[in-house]
RNA sequence: GGGCGAUUGGCGCAGUGGCUAGCGCGACUCCCUUACACGGAGCAGGUCGCAGGUUCGAAUCCUGCAUCGCCCA
């Protein structure tokens, strides 16, 4: 800091100290320096997105944890961020696709076959994948980056095949054909977490099915109405339902109907699940195309009629007219075939809840297909670390949404029909009877040769390899198509071993969060027990949004228990949304989203920080706006030249303090000091972040620069070198641990100013003595250094009592309209003696020529006066005032007075209030009363002189 | 339908039973006073969503209602 601009230019500043953090290594962890003294503290990153930018959403989120790992380090703990990021299956291949698309490489990545594609994504992945992470440096995040893991990296990849044969082993991974939700944009199966609904204005058609006479010929005239809000699905109707309490249709059960446009009879059945209130009260089912529909069709043994294909078109099936059409055309043309066909009775117009793909945003198909299941795993000890509060969200009324999820579990379809991401560790083949002897081990021989006789969605019993170490686990399902032999392996030889026997391995991919639900312990080398591992896990903060708790924090709870045999984390901050200032989520179709980058350019990092982190209480959105980031710019600049102005008085830095030589503004800005870092300590224990930033601005500007930087000028400038050099030793008192205090939030600047004031020079180099993010984290002043140092409420009042007198001689400038700058004589006509020390500080606040403390002062008719607990302050300025104008605002203030004294009056008056409230607040009511009553004393002896 | 949250000056928020309800932004007035105009000194602005209740005392606790938002079915 030699040439001390006047201004603070975040941009050199930022890149030069991130640069000299990595290059000291101040962001590495290292287990072997843990012990008792040095306890380990570790935060594991929520992996963003391998293809994302930075938004406003991480800038939140990168923040807390960036403060809360600097708050460690300072509070001398090893510690570890861990950053990394996330493969996002379907993102990054829809975004792959897109570019190969548009660059003409291809039509459909079939074209290129999956060997090829993958090897373009992983192009894709190290040409753009790393961009968030720069983003996040720039942001100063002190994250150890030779720890970066990325959930496609071949040793976190091992540790999701591990995990998935030992669940396979368990019988908790299984097989089967079900109705899942399907995205048909990106043609994949979607967990029910992913599946977002959304209230669509649409139409209930009511659609008539003529009755079939029982020798199969139409009924004339007669016909059941179902209402339906998906009519292109009635090509695949199978039946027609009404619930069997239903009066009005039971004598239809057990008839036939004919199913318009497809000239096809089915049933009329009876089923529970029918709600009579719903349309007609008499649906129709369709047991391809919905959940509900299914389940009747499995309980009254109908037939599967699949009329939309997994990419949104009507299948063959469907019919010639239909076949080839989009659903939602499809729909349309039915409805219209139906109104020829005179069989489309009323449209009523209806609002219902439709499912979307959280991804692709289209509305979700249900579409029964094979998929990969799991039943959760340590349910039991992942919902009672949370219940009985050892595992703790911050804010806590988290915990009945994370109850609520965990005691409804579905099991989580965890197979995706995408190529991008861990290919199931499954090989299957389908066996003829005698073929067993091909087969690599004996054990899945034996497997094969017990094959028959098991229902098609159940697994058997489990074998392995003997002698070996056991890891292929087989299991045997059937199906219409014979049997099939399923062998899971996490091991490359034995998957060689099964290929060469014939099995192929299972097409499909595992949804991007079976992978990142490993995160806390798979980025630390599991399953070795690393000395990472045993060191930093469980780790101490999570923090993310609760729009994850489902996808990602309740699912990495259970994986620790059951792989770990502890949770992951301790604590789960879930921040806010980041919306804009007028509440509105932050989109990129509304363009409402700033680009963190260009406020870092604009504004600096620290000051991107600082705004972000004022505006954002514990788990309330953050309505976001730049003005935010104007304010954590301007505070930089308010900090930057309060220490610059230490730096102009130059002198020695970090002198002892004189105790004799303090004065009162001294013992003012100690205790305030001391209540700040307080604040700022429960703060961070609540993890209010929002709080300490308050703080730390009250105490900083409003506190430190308005008032003590001010008074503080009157021993610097006093001519007296011992004053002076006092003075300036509580400026670097105060500063020492403000710039400590700040660090966490303003990781930049702070580290600039600690060398610029050489704050650093008497610290060990690993304690502050290199750099400001190893100095201790300060601590409230102890009782002893009080006492020496005269620190006290009573001590502050009369630095209290100097600033009200401050304000009053300020006033009158207003009053009279005087300019600030002119220099004006005051006169104190004290109550008690006032040492001249004290008497210079006013007189510098007040800007004055001269401030002379007159005990018998008598003061000329209608001199402006002001009453203060130092005294009467009078502004001499005879000739000038006017005297009418004088008594006006002092009855105003009498006006005042006299309101308080009436409400304090009452309250005291009230029997029950002075029997029952405590002591001390009736005491301190009877306090206040008897100041009023002086103040009213003396203002009516003022007006009074006035009106002589 | 169930659950959760919010409702305090123009805007954003703090205040979780006891001083005159605070803070920041904005508005307005004055001021480029040798740390800072990314600044300083001031001024104005609120019957704390509504209605009951508990209490000596309610923005704060309880009940109901209203409006907005989120999650789940």
């Amino acid at each position: 800091m030699s040439e001390i601009p006047k201004a603070y230019d975040p941009g050199q500043v930022e890149d030069k100290w991130h640069q000299f953090w990595l290059d000291r290594r101040c962001f590495t962890a290292d287990p072997a320096r843990a012990d008792e003294r040095r306890p380990p503290y570790a935060i594991v990153i929520p992996p963003p997105n391998v293809t994302g930018m930075l938004h406003m959403g991480h800038v939140l989120n990168n923040t807390i944890q960036d403060i809360l790992a600097r708050k460690a380090r300072m509070d001398g703990k090893e510690t570890l961020w861990l950053p990394g990021t996330d493969h996002a299956g379907i993102a990054t291949q829809a975004v792959v696709e897109k570019t190969l698309i548009k660059q003409g490489v291809m039509k459909h990545r079939e074209e290129l076959g999956r060997e090829k594609f993958l090897e373009k994504v992983w192009e894709w992945k190290e040409r753009h994948g790393g961009i968030i992470i720069r983003q996040l440096r720039k942001l100063g995040c002190s994250c150890d980056w030779t720890r970066e893991r990325f959930t496609m990296d071949p040793e976190y990849s091992r540790c999701v095949q591990l995990v998935f044969v030992d669940l396979f082993r368990k019988g908790r991974i299984y097989r089967g054909k079900r109705m899942v939700n399907w995205d048909p944009a990106a043609r994949t199966a979607l967990s029910d977490e992913e599946v977002e609904m959304r209230e669509v204005r649409s139409h209930l058609w009511h659609f008539r099915y003529p009755l079939l006479r029982p020798d199969g010929r139409p009924e004339q005239g007669q016909w059941l109405t179902v209402a339906t809000t998906r009519p292109e699905t009635m090509l695949g109707d199978e039946a027609v339902a009404v619930n069997p309490k239903d009066p009005r249709y039971s004598r239809f059960v057990g008839r036939q109907c004919l199913l318009p446009l497809q000239e096809k009879p089915i049933p009329v059945i009876a089923d529970e699940l029918v709600d009579p209130e719903f349309g007609t009260g008499c649906v129709k089912v369709t047991p391809a195309h919905d959940p509900a529909d299914y389940e009747m069709a499995v309980r009254h043994n109908l037939p599967f009629t699949v009329v939309i294909a997994p990419d949104g078109r009507m299948t063959e099936a469907a019919g010639e007219r239909f076949a080839g059409m989009d659903r939602m055309e499809a729909r349309e043309a039915v409805v219209e075939a139906m109104k020829a066909a005179g069989l489309l009775e009323r449209i009523e117009d209806y609002t219902h809840n439709v499912g979307f793909s959280q991804r692709t945003h289209v509305p979700i198909e249900p579409y029964l297909s094979e998929q990969w299941f799991l039943k959760y795993p340590s349910v039991k000890p992942a919902l009672a670390c949370v219940l009985e509060g050892r595992l703790k969200f911050h804010p806590d009324r988290w915990v009945k949404v994370y109850e609520h999820w965990m005691r409804n579990l579905k099991d989580w379809c965890i197979s995706r029909q995408l190529w991008w991401g861990h290919r199931i560790p499954v090989w299957t083949r389908r066996l003829a009877s005698g073929e067993e002897e091909t087969l690599p081990w004996p054990e899945v021989a034996e497997l094969a040769r017990g094959a028959g006789g098991e229902g098609s969605s159940k697994t058997l019993s489990l074998t392995g390899r003997p002698g070996a170490e056991t890891t292929v686990r087989a299991s045997r399902a059937e199906d219409q198509e014979g049997t099939l032999i399923l062998a899971a392996t996490a091991h490359e030889a034995e998957a060689e071993a099964l290929e060469a026997a014939g099995f192929d391995q299972d097409p499909d991919v595992l949804d991007t969060w079976f992978s990142s639900w490993l995160w806390p312990f798979a980025t630390m080398g599991w399953p070795e027990r690393t000395e990472t591992l045993k060191t930093f896990y469980p780790t101490d903060d999570l923090v993310t949004g609760p729009d994850i708790l489902f996808f990602w924090v309740a699912r990495m709870i259970m994986a620790g228990y059951e792989y770990m045999g502890e949770m992951p984390f301790r604590n789960v901050y879930f921040t806010g949304i980041i919306r804009d200032k007028l509440g509105r989520k932050m989109s990129k179709s509304l363009g409402n989203s700033p680009d963190p980058l260009e406020l870092i350019d604009k504004y600096g990092a620290d000051a991107l920080r600082f705004g972000v982190m004022r505006s954002a209480p514990l788990g309330q959105d953050v309505l976001f706006d730049e003005r935010d980031v104007e304010l954590g710019r301007n505070f930089c600049n308010k900090l930057w030249n309060a220490c610059r102005f230490r730096q102009l008085q130059g002198g020695e830095t970090l002198r002892p303090i004189r105790p004799e030589l303090l004065l009162s503004d001294d013992r003012w800005i100690l205790l305030r000091l001391d209540r700040a870092i307080r604040e700022i300590d429960r703060a961070y224990a609540e993890y209010r972040f929002n709080e300490a930033t308050q703080t730390l601005h009250r105490f900083f500007w409003s506190e430190f620069c308005d008032w003590h930087l001010e008074a503080a000028k009157a021993p610097i400038q006093s001519g007296d070198p011992e004053r002076r050099a006092n003075a300036l030793a509580v400026l670097d008192f105060v500063l020492h641990r403000a710039l400590r205090l700040f660090h966490p939030f303003l990781p930049f600047i702070t580290e600039e100013l600690w060398h610029g004031l050489g704050y650093g020079r008497s610290l060990p180099p690993d304690r502050g003595g290199e750099t400001i993010m190893y100095a201790p984290w300060p601590e409230p002043l102890a009782e002893e250094e009080k006492g020496a140092w005269g620190v006290s409420e009573e001590a502050a009042a009369l630095a209290e009592a100097k600033h009200e007198l401050v304000r009053r001689g300020r006033d009158f400038r207003r009053e009279f309209r005087i300019p600030v700058s002119k220099k004006l004589r005051f006169v104190l006509k004290p109550e008690r003696p006032i040492p001249e020390e004290e008497l210079a500080v006013m007189g510098l606040l007040l800007n004055a020529e001269s401030l002379e403390a007159l005990p018998d002062y008598e003061p000329p008719r209608g001199t402006p006066t002001a009453i203060s607990a130092l005294g009467r302050l009078y502004l001499p300025l005879a000739g000038v005032i006017d005297p009418a104008a004088e008594r006006r605002r002092l009855e105003k203030e009498l006006e005042k007075v006299r309101g308080e004294i009436e409400k304090a009056r009452r309250k005291l008056q009230n029997p029950n209030f002075v029997e029952r409230a405590p002591a001390s607040v009736v005491a301190a009511h009877r306090d206040r009363l008897r100041q009023f009553e002086t103040r009213e004393a003396q203002l009516e002896e003022l007006v009074g002189q006035l009106a002589q």
